[in-house]
DNA sequence: CAGTGGTCTAGACCACGCT
DNA sequence: GCGTGGTCTAGACCACTGA
């Protein structure tokens, strides 16, 4: 039942005791509220340090996946807490996640000039160009979300001339460019929609939408990504769990 | 400049590590993008082992305040994304973090039989008791949202017979009642006003709304608290920072 | 009381970024 | 090669929970 860990694969030790851990969680070996074998017990069987099985719970409790009590013992936690928890994610992501199947139609990938609002998002110069991504998503089928990125032309060109997939950014921007997606800040807001979305988006005129605007950074606070999004509120809803005060435990 | 740590002390060394280095940073000894002193370096300054200040650094990046580069050092990152972190933060904290000043106007406190959808989101028995509270809320005296919040009436019966304050009732939950806020599962979406609502908001019937439902769980998934919220889409934007995925450091 | 997680040490070696 | 953070060990003692 409990497999063992390798200590010749490069693969740290901390990591494949929370793949395992994970895998057991997901397979049901240990279900929402059952209490996990102390960090003594798991540490002898595995034979590792107790530090190493601690390094690993302590991250499946900061992932959502079990939470921890002191003189108690490690709790499996709800398992959709570690599918929702606030992290970027892409729209193709989120709609797996809630087992929409997601669509993309592009509707345009064009090089521009950078207007102003993009150039002081991504802190561009006055004269850099831009890509700008525009697409309709689609969820089981149903138009969903109206979306237009923009990016660095200068780092970014090849999205133009090397016909890259583009149904997922996010999921481009870290397999083919290599970029490492640090953090995002998030603007959200209600509005009534323009002509253009009605469109797109097929819904009436005092139908209100739901708007985002995101910009994603890497860990060197170099901007990479301005995304706009209008979902439709009839069908979409914003969730997230976010997690207690850090500053309390 | 670089202060003492006291083992005398009943806080955790690696607490007043942070503390230390978070004054310093807030007190711009540290600046966006500079370099913090090695491990190596600042365990012996405190001396106190690489361990200890190592836990401290994981846990200021885990907040947000720096982030950590292999081979290269530790950096101050940008002040703002600790303050913006998606987390449980109540109205008006939100409010203070945005430099607004928070007002509130209680509409009614009471008893009463908890409906259905209450009873669910609260994994309440039929016949449970709800407190239910409703409240406006303003920033810099305009009325910014309304809100209603449901608790269940075992638990908190002290806040109808103790004269609370019910200006934050998390800081009322944390610091009366003592209890560990784990999580909230957060619900975001745009809608039209209902006349209530445009009523006590004051505005017209074609003005969008962002309305959020949370509910607030401790730490053994108990529910603790439903909240209602509905924004002035003219004057409130949801902003958030969220980090990276954590499957790929 | 025994058992759990929380903190802490004083080492060790490795992986990575830079020069 | 040097300095950084990343991983890991084999102990230790403390704080908390529950029987």
């Amino acid at each position: 039942m409990m497999i063992c860990v390798s200590r010749s694969s490069y693969v740290p030790l901390y990591r494949q005791i929370m793949e395992l851990l994970k895998n057991q969680i997901s397979a049901g070996e240990f279900k929402g509220g059952d209490c996990l074998p102390s960090e003594e017990e798991l540490a002898k069987r595995l034979s590792v340090s107790r530090m190493t099985v601690r390094q690993a719970l302590l991250r499946l409790e900061h992932e959502g996946w079990v939470r921890r009590e002191q003189g108690r013992g490690t709790f499996v936690g709800n398992p959709k807490i570690s599918r929702n928890l606030a992290r970027l994610t892409s729209f193709r992501e989120d709609m797996i996640a809630r087992g929409i199947e997601p669509g993309c139609k592009v509707l345009g990938v064009e090089c521009v000039q950078a207007p102003p609002t993009v150039r002081e998002r991504l802190k561009l110069e006055r004269t850099a160009q831009c890509i700008k991504l525009s697409r309709l998503r689609f969820g089981d089928g149903i138009p969903m979300a109206l979306q237009t990125n923009y990016l660095p032309f200068d780092r970014f060109r090849d999205i133009l001339t090397h016909n890259l997939p583009l149904d997922s950014v996010y999921a481009l921007l870290e397999t083919y460019f290599g970029v490492k997606l640090y953090r995002g800040d998030q603007t959200i807001e209600a509005r009534l929609p323009t002509p253009e979305e009605r469109r797109y988006l097929g819904i009436s005129k005092d139908m209100p939408v739901l708007s985002m605007e995101r910009v994603t950074y890497q860990s060197d606070d170099t901007p990479i990504d301005l995304a706009w999004a209008t979902y439709r509120s009839d069908r979409f809803k914003w969730q997230t769990t976010v997690l207690g005060r850090p500053s309390s435990p």
